[in-house]
DNA sequence: GCCGGTTTGTTCCCGCGTTCACAAACTCCT
DNA sequence: AGGAGTTTGTGAACGCGGGAACAAACCGGC
């Protein structure tokens, strides 16, 4: 570790926890909300509160961006969102491309929230001719093979994949072909990328899964061990004993 | 030849890691598109490249189920199949609720890999009269209010959320009022639950915020120090630093 | 039956992330 | 001005997960 003085600056630049980034668009949303509610300044507590996290973890967090609060008074909502926003790098609308124009793709394509978040929808791309020249708010969906051409006019960064599995790693080569390093995978599929390149995959059945899981092992351990007063119930609903719930 | 150890069991029983239980899924997977090949044998590289994962840890994941593969040979691919399905608890179908039907609810309800992958839309259920009648599938949408009945009817035990924001947390208080202790939460929303309730959250724009952190990352690095496309580890981003005020 | 080759299951170690606890720093009141 | 009360920022302890390395177990050939 190159000891030298560990400024707020420097700590920036070198690069903040990943479990901490996952959780800054959290504290984002969660300072918008107090903005909304013309909240001037919060506590740390208040903000963990509000963000579903815990205390210390939120201030730690946040030590990693910088000295932004205030000792015995807490944090300024507007200053911090700021922020929060600039480290993230949503100050300014990043252009995306939607690939796969069906259920899911026409419901991102609807999907409100991106503007106000920091994106942008530039284009929607499906190989289907049926399915290009729809509109969709102010788009139209154009042909796949437009790719290049868009990504270049655009400036496109970020590439969302919402095609059917089987197309799913062939529309990614496509997308990295164009030097787009960002892509969110939608498909049930494993993608393979070069390096430097961030997939981020999300997946239903993946996660319905693991509450499978879980319920499961609820109902198991509640046959086993029948906790304490728990009044009768149906014999599919487990009884919970301290499970362990996420958001606290 | 099947390991039919009580240890493992026991093992089972005592509760599989966290990160472990989020790779299962993805094992699973990739197990099914063998058994699509009429591939009857696989070592744990093999399955590890399918599911992206390096086979230390895969070896490592697989061991906390028990002893299913054979030394010197590989796993039996049908069978691992059926023991990991069994462990998740996906050999039966789940019952699954459907909360929200706008365009993001009416996507999860056209979803095909439900069925396939160990669960079953049991319900489609909308607060707004103007989206309750239509059929989708072979499901009609129906009233938030016929929530109870059909929950103890069909057994539902895992509630997906797809509402605006506002609502979600109402329609998680009534999900939990009826014994439902697993929930899928697709609102932009931070969801408090009582202890033993465990709830998942998937939100598009958290993910895109997280590669838009790496993307201005890449951006600045980039910028800063040039060359080095090749390798350059994490833990040695340059030290360059591009003017930050940290007091306001 | 034994030996070389192969692959699993496990142990050990390390680094990351979480949490506790506390000093530093700020406000407000007297 | 000073002290009491708050709240931040961080150092340190600890537990979990990842990866390398290795012993145990299995197969096939001779």
């Amino acid at each position: 570790m190159p000891g030298r003085e560990p400024t707020a600056a420097s700590r920036a630049e070198r690069g903040i926890p990943e479990a901490t980034v996952a959780r800054l668009p959290v504290y984002l949303r969660a300072l918008t909300g107090l903005v909304e509610l013309d909240i001037a300044t919060c506590s740390s507590e208040e903000l963990a509160h509000a963000a579903g996290v815990n205390s210390a973890k939120l201030r730690k967090d946040l030590s990693y961006l910088g000295s932004y609060g205030t000792r015995g008074v807490g944090y300024d909502v507007e200053y911090l969102r700021y922020q929060i926003a600039r480290e993230i790098g949503v100050t300014q609308d990043w252009p995306v491309v939607i690939v796969g124009i069906g259920n899911l793709g026409h419901a991102l394509a609807d999907y409100s929230g991106f503007s106000s978040r920091g994106f942008r929808i530039a284009a929607l791309l499906d190989a289907d001719p049926a399915r290009q020249g729809e509109r969709i708010g102010d788009l139209e969906v154009l042909g796949f093979d437009r790719l290049e051409d868009l990504v270049t006019e655009f400036a496109i960064a970020i590439g969302v994949i919402a095609t059917p599995a089987p197309s799913a790693q062939a529309v990614c080569d496509r997308l990295v072909g164009t030097g787009i390093t960002s892509i969110l995978n939608f498909a049930p599929e494993v993608l393979n990328v070069p390096d430097g390149v961030d997939v981020r995959k999300v997946d239903l059945s993946i996660e319905l899964q693991i509450l499978a899981y879980h319920e499961q092992r609820k109902a198991t351990l509640g046959a086993a061990a029948p906790a304490a007063l728990d009044g009768a119930g149906p014999e599919l609903s487990g009884p919970q004993l301290s499970g362990r719930a996420v958001n606290r």
